[in-house]
DNA sequence: AATTTTTGCCGTACGTGTACGGTACAACTT
DNA sequence: AAGTTGTACCGTACACGTACGGCAAAAATT
């Protein structure tokens, strides 16, 4: 069988792409997101440019595999940054989310505002949630708001609610660069307050296809 | 002076580019978003590829022209539809926002979710606003709520608000398109509502620089 | 009327992402 | 051990966006 000179390919594998991200990285950071172009990343490594394809689906596949060390960072962050009460831990969750996306727009943007084509059905939002270390800090914080009493209902659904609003900040406040009100960060920490608001006045159910209800 | 010769020229150039977005969105229809390219525009009307950066900066801008229109399509079909009561109201122009952005994925990337870097300082939060026919029908819908009392505050501030909201899920679910818990429309609606019932909690100020409150 | 400036259009060329096909070597099968 | 299959890598080629420079005709200036 040889399973485990499978098993060794198997890790050169990985490591030779762990390589390429490497090399994409100090691809960026010297020359910045346009520096990084295949030919220069395959020059870089010493393999011809189309090797790189047998490691990456595609350009997209590894701006991906840069933008997820940067939202590991942001995990990270929110972890180091975690108040005893619950609610001020869950601002200081948004805040370290607005100061990630304003300061790295080029990975937010590859990670939640460009096309996710390839390999079919397989990106969920689902999926995007299951697989972002960050969403599982918030849904954490959701839940002692809720054991504190201050929110109510469905731990994933406001969740999902939080991000949704945060999110939204953020991505116009990177598509438009030129906010005339002061701080950036403001706003979005704003917005996150109206959510809480929002979320705080009703209890809110799981998430699922009934429609809507009229709050008035 | 001859400033009516000069005036000639400028509608003639305002006719070619029309013209070529004429044939831009033809292309659009007949081959979809990535049948678009400026070889194939140039050729349509008989140019050279070159040619067609007399009229627009950038592609960007030839796919601007093409989103503007669809915007333009969406505020009139906000206006065709306004129920009396103003809560009611609102939500329309919530419901006609979610099926654009659903609907017009590649129309709602280009003008909200896509860099725009040339002519520089240009491209403001703000502007997006005053130019954007959909956003003023949301102020005026805003202030009918505020004269019923639905709502208290700055209506600019409410406004932008709920934008951002209504982006925020709309942008979401165009990023990540298998949205597993029924009808993506209705996530759109109850965070639409979720926003009003935010905002019906308190009065909004106005945009400034002030750091957000806590709501608890 | 002579001259300068502007304008409209083009041809060429560069660097890009990537589809396609090939080739040599490693690994499995029998 | 021989034959088959898979794999890693490469070279070539294409269509793309667009920077640059040129050139004739029209317009403006003198």
């Amino acid at each position: 069988m040889s399973s485990s000179a499978a098993q060794r390919r198997e890790l050169q594998k990985a490591e030779l792409r762990a390589e390429l991200v490497a090399a994409a990285h100090a691809l960026v950071r010297e020359e910045g997101y346009d520096g990084l172009t295949i030919r220069k990343l395959a020059t870089r490594v010493g393999y011809a440019p189309m090797s790189v394809y047998s490691y990456f689906a595609d350009k997209q596949e590894i701006l991906m595999a840069l933008a997820e060390d940067a939202f590991a960072d942001l995990a990270q962050r929110m972890r180091q940054n975690q108040p005893e009460d619950p609610i001020t831990a869950m601002r200081a969750a948004l805040t370290e989310y607005a100061e990630f996306g304003l300061g790295n727009p080029n990975e937010y943007r590859t990670v939640f505002m460009t096309e996710k084509q390839k390999h079919p059905p397989e990106e969920t939002f689902e999926q995007m949630e299951r697989e972002n270390p960050a969403f599982q800090i918030i849904i954490e914080r959701v839940q002692a708001c809720i054991a504190a009493g201050v929110l109510k209902g469905d731990a994933r659904a406001i969740a999902t609610a939080l991000w949704t609003v945060a999110h939204g900040s953020v991505s116009l406040l990177i598509t438009f660069p030129f906010y005339p009100f002061g701080d950036p960060k403001a706003y979005v920490m704003r917005m996150g307050d109206l959510a809480m608001a929002g979320l705080a006045a009703s209890e809110t159910p799981p998430l699922t296809d009934e429609p809507g209800m009229c709050p008035g």
